[in-house]
DNA sequence: CGTCTAATTGAAGCATCTCAACATGCGTGG
DNA sequence: CCACGCATGTTGAGATGCTTCAATTAGACG
């Protein structure tokens, strides 16, 4: 299983790493992602990678950083609908939806590549194994919304809170990032807010309570997890509705 | 466009009139869908069609009658979490994702034809147009769960009921259910709050509210719309998430 | 050191929930 | 055809989780 990857760029790497967790991949398969065309751009935190009515002819990659999924209300509130963590491709969709129904934004400095939807499109038609690797992608993106709508439909702040952090955790783990035992947490409360449905001064109270709880310490853009069995079972978390690879 | 349809099974040709709504499909795309194999279900109102857990080996499209998408919690409560008509592949999905973390149940008297996971994967490598036409299904279902978060974590109770009558009017349009002016509600107030997230008795006076506005006329399982402005206008609902054919 | 954003606190209000009772309609068996 | 049973719908009353508004404090940064 050894490869000679030293040939690829880091970002091809992160791709590939990702596609490889939904099945396994010949070495045709490897090299023709490695040789996919890719526009790296920089973004700042706050910064728009997408909005809501493009069309875009690309899509892109996560290579550093976290973004979100949201959307914004007639009367200007917002909804995050996902926190999207390196490896992932949050405007897949766009290769088979014109128009973007929502927009994406940076949380943090964010680097990101973008590969023209053509690029993919031939990577699909030409191999099942990567077609069935990205169909799968936007599959499971599906299946955290769903959580997500249980938990605002049915949990309460605490719970969501809790549950949130949970995912965030596996997903950090999934994705390599991690400093020491804590976790980059770059959201503000304001934007836990938007993301759970709730209101900032609530957030900052729940918060509190999970602290004094001993489940967690979250300070300056750090996440650390305190207890994670009394954090798990707050937010009633089971990953399966994340479909990680078996590893 | 006056094909020989005919020979078809007429629960073919329901999932022929979804799927060309995604883009032209050549004649051979026809054949193929045409052709391809269905086992025929009928299920009760209340039964459950998929099981979460379940590996499926087929997927369903519902040919007649309406389906939830849901979750149990720890405590024993729901969170409906998509409504299905007639012409949808609800656990398309299954195709790419081993093992279902939710579970369908039939809302009414439901229809469903099994296709075989082995017929769909030959169907999608065999024609990019029908990979195209089946993962945009997956796609659209996405933005539907999107929407209901933004529904869910940021408007109100009548906001939401609002939103969802009009949600339903046009699936049903789409799918060409009516009844003159009226549209078929399986829903008990008991399955409406589990998939708004609210509770029985919020729902029940929400929607005399709404009857007192003007807006519905909901009794017995059936839906009329009274004032689709007003509808539309305190659910803020465009239709653009549901990413309908332009036609 | 002033400025700006983010975090925190208090107090009051309201949307929604829970509990509990009662009404209505409907299918079924006698 | 009636009587019963059960699911569904309706109502009232009280509790509460969460929101809003408004003010204050704490950090970060040039």
């Amino acid at each position: 299983m050894i490869q000679p990857q030293l040939r690829h760029e880091p970002h091809h790497s992160r791709l590939l790493a990702r596609l490889e967790g939904a099945g396994r991949l010949s070495e045709n398969d490897r090299r023709a992602v490695a040789s996919l065309p890719m526009r790296l751009q920089d973004f700042a935190a706050n910064e728009d990678l997408v909005l809501q009515g493009d069309r875009p002819t690309e899509c892109c990659v996560i290579l550093d950083g976290v973004v979100c999924r949201y959307k914004i209300l007639g009367d200007g509130r917002r909804q995050i609908m996902a926190l999207i963590t390196p490896g992932e491709m949050p405007d897949l969709q766009s290769l088979h939806l014109e128009r973007m129904d929502h927009s994406l934004a940076a949380l943090s400095r964010v680097k990101a590549a973008f590969i023209p939807h053509q690029s993919l499109s031939d990577l699909i038609v030409g191999s099942p194994a990567l077609g069935h690797a990205l169909w799968r992608e936007t599959l499971v993106d599906g299946a955290v919304f769903r959580e997500w709508m249980v938990g605002m439909g049915r949990r309460t702040a605490y719970a969501r809170l809790a549950h949130l952090f949970c995912e965030l955790t596996v997903k950090f783990e999934r994705a390599q990032v991690r400093r020491g035992d804590r976790y980059p947490l770059p959201l503000t409360q304001s934007e836990l807010a938007d993301a759970l449905g709730l209101s900032v001064v609530h957030v900052n109270r729940v918060l509190q309570q999970l602290r004094r709880d001993g489940a967690v310490q979250v300070r300056a853009g750090e996440l650390r997890i305190l207890d994670w069995g009394k954090l798990a079972e707050a937010g009633e978390f089971t990953p399966d509705y994340l479909h990680l690879p078996p590893r």
